[in-house]
Formats: C-alpha cells, structure tokens, sequence
DNA sequence: GCATTGCGTTTACAGTGTAAACCTTGTTTA
DNA sequence: TAAACAAGGTTTACACTGTAAACGCAATGC
C-alpha cells in the first residue's frame, strides 16, 4: 500500500487535524484516517499518543520560526521573540490545553540556547539570561493560556458580571474585612482583555533587565 | 438515599479524586463512585465536565488561601503571593493540564480584585496595576507549565543528552549558521532546574515596578 | 388525593487509547 | 533458491470515556 509512510507523514497529518479540529479533538483513528490507514498504524511509529503529541509540537515550533533577525539589539530582539512566540501559539491555541504536559524537545532547548547566546552578546551573564529566558517563556505560556481562558469566557454568553453572592465563604469574608462589597476591578479588567496580554509583563521584565545591566557596567 | 447531595459534595469528591490520581484521571464515574452514587447523578447539578471541573477548580482556589497578610508592604505582598499561587498549583499540579482551558470564575477574579487594590494604595495607577497582576499571574502559571513539564522530562529517562542530530532542519540550520555545533546552554539549563522557576521572573518583574514608581514620583 | 418536580437510577451509544494476533511484503542469510 | 526475518500495515477486542434518553421514587404544593 502506500509505503512511503513514515515518522514525519503521521506528524504532518496531526498538525493537519489539529489545524482543524484543534488539539483536543486529536485522536489516534483521526489522524490515521487522515492517511487512508488504520489507527493502530501509528504505534509502529510511536509508542503512543503522548508522543505523537510531542512530535507534533516539536515541528510545530520548528514551522512557527520564531527566531528574530540576528542584528537586532538584544532588547528587540528578545521583545520580537516573545511576540513570535505569543503570536504562533496564539494561532493554533488549542496547544495551551496540553502545553502543561508535553515533554521538551530538542528544538524548544534550541530556541533557549539562541536566546542565552544573544543576551551573552550583550553583557548579561549566562546565569542571568537563563533567568530572563525562564521568565520570558513563562509569560509568554501565562498570556496564552489567559487568552485562551478569557477568550472562552466572553464568548460563553457575552461579558459576565461578577457579583459577591458568587465567592466561596473564604474570599467574601476577605472582601468584607476589607470594607468593599463591590468588585471595582470588573470593569479595568474587561477593558484589558481586548487588548494583547503579551503586552503588559514584557516591558516590566526588559526594564527590569535594562536596570540590571546599568546595575552591573 | 443519601439526600444530602448538592452541588458542593461533588466539588469535594472531586476535589478528592484529583488529589488522588490528578486532574487528568478524573472521570465521571469515578468522581460518583466516591460518594457511592450514580455517574448520571452529576448531571442534575452540573451541565457537563467542564462545569465540574471549573467549580472545582473555584473551590481549589478559595482553599489555597494564597492573598498575604495585608500589612506587608507591596512588592513584599505581590512576592508572597506569587509564592502562595506557585506553591499551591505546584502541589495539586495536574490542574496545568487543564489551566488554559478552564473558565475564570468569581475567586479568581476577587484575588486580582486585591492586588489591584493594594497596588493602588502604594501609589500604583489601576492600569498599571493590572498589567502587573497579569504579568504576575502569566509567570505563575507558566512556571508551573514549566515545572510540571520539566519534571515529566527528567522523571522519564534520566536527563537526557540534547543532540544536534534531534533538531529538525530549520532549527539545524540556524544553529550552523551561527557557528556553533553544540547546545553549550544544556549544562546550565539543568543546573536551574532543580531551582524554583518561579524565583526567576519575579524579581526582574518587581525590579521593574520599582522603577516605574520611582520615575513617576 | 393528585400532579408536579427534584434527584436519583438504568440502559445505551458513539468514541477513546491501545494490547494482541495476524498478514503481506521486501530483504538477508545458508 | 529456500528459508528466515523484520517492517509496517490490518483486524479484532477490551476497558473506559462523556452524556443523551427514559424511567422511578420521594417530597411538596394545590
């Protein structure tokens, strides 16, 4: 039959259903059908699921080519990373429900060590860029999975209004030792949603930064 | 029967059964089975799985009891509380799996509540403030992606060499292109895994706050 | 006393991941 | 060349999933 099947052919089909379906909605029968084969195909490709998964997402970051032009300055170019980063997660979202437990691949690692290199280039000490690295990538996961959740929220049954019959006993009773009934947050937060999460932590950290290498010059 | 059950008997059991064997392995069935009961029985309380799932999730968030004692000054405070949501996600970490879809509820919301009002008070605009919570959270909860995926990583074989030959072309490539054959950034990724990934972000982050307090004085 | 309604039950169905055994090839070896 | 092997597919089977539909029973309101 069609022969020529291999690792690559199962991962393309996956990123193919999860282009269509999302990641949730991935299964072994869908993704071989995808192929004109059987489901249990696969296993003689990988041991299971997970790792298919973790293929997928391998070249899925591979594809998404983050990695900014090499001349910017390392305060743009760690900026146009994140976005990079933000941006192809935003795209195929549905990857923010398993993110949490995907195993690291050989690219994702190759990603962090360009980083390390362009913040070594600067003057930051590998200690230091492996810190900003962690910090970066978390904010980046975080907006994306706030995005996602958010997204949910609004489109569930338009915007929701929080009232204080909703908290558990525990949260009220902080609220009502801190003298407010009302939650005067609602509306800045909602104002906010609209706009790009990636946008809010990335300036605080490369200030951050910023100040740590006056700090140490 | 035992007429006693209500919606917060389900949230309990099935608060129960992730601590057991983690949000991943929670079923239906296995959360009546806890309380000796019928799968379909949830469905008079709760309109699905989802909705389960966010009320516990609501429940778990109330529980952890993660805002600081409000005497503390702010960085102090949003320190402590980074902590406390780190700390109490990284104990029941399953709840990764399923962070970016969950839908936010009313304690998630009061907590941000809080933070907004205790930057406030220290001189902060609302804006801003809400820009530091989100960073705050987004670096919270992708440490604890980063934690759990991590943790999946070594607990499986060991620490696992990171070869050229794993990478996939265009990774490959960018790396030749810039010189190196080798991922000198392996050895120092290891040693900061052992570390908390929360301590990372945060300090940068606060260090930025500081400084933007500073300027607008 | 009777209807209604709340909250459980059982049954059923389509879909899941994957183990086990099998079949069909092209390749290696005696 | 015959025999053995291995790669990579197939079919069947199993335990498990979420949940729709119909049913039953007890407490409540008229």
């Amino acid at each position: 039959m069609s022969r020529a099947l291999n690792r690559s052919s199962f991962v393309d089909a996956a990123l193919a259903v999860i282009a269509e379906v999302g990641v949730e909605r991935l299964s072994m029968r869908r993704v071989a059908g995808q192929l004109g084969v059987s489901a249990m195909a696969m296993y003689k490709h990988f041991a299971n699921k997970d790792e298919l998964l973790a293929a997928a997402f391998e070249e899925f970051i591979a594809r998404a080519d983050v990695l900014p032009d090499t001349q910017l300055d390392w305060d743009q170019w760690l900026e146009k990373l994140a976005i990079n980063m933000y941006n192809a997660l935003s795209a195929d979202m549905s990857w923010v429900s398993i993110l949490g437990s995907l195993r690291l691949g050989g690219n994702a690692i190759a990603v962090t060590d360009s980083f390390v290199n362009k913040l070594g280039e600067a003057g930051f000490s590998a200690e230091v860029s492996v810190r900003a690295y962690m910090a970066m990538i978390q904010l980046v996961v975080g907006a994306v999975c706030m995005r996602a959740s958010l997204q949910a929220e609004v489109g569930r049954e338009g915007r929701r209004k929080v009232v204080v019959s909703e908290l558990s006993p525990i949260t009220r009773s902080y609220l009502q030792n801190a003298d407010r009934q009302r939650l005067a947050i609602a509306p800045a937060l909602e104002a906010v949603v609209s706009d790009e999460p990636i946008s809010m932590g990335l300036p605080l950290l490369i200030s951050g930064l910023r100040q740590q290498l006056a700090a140490a010059d």
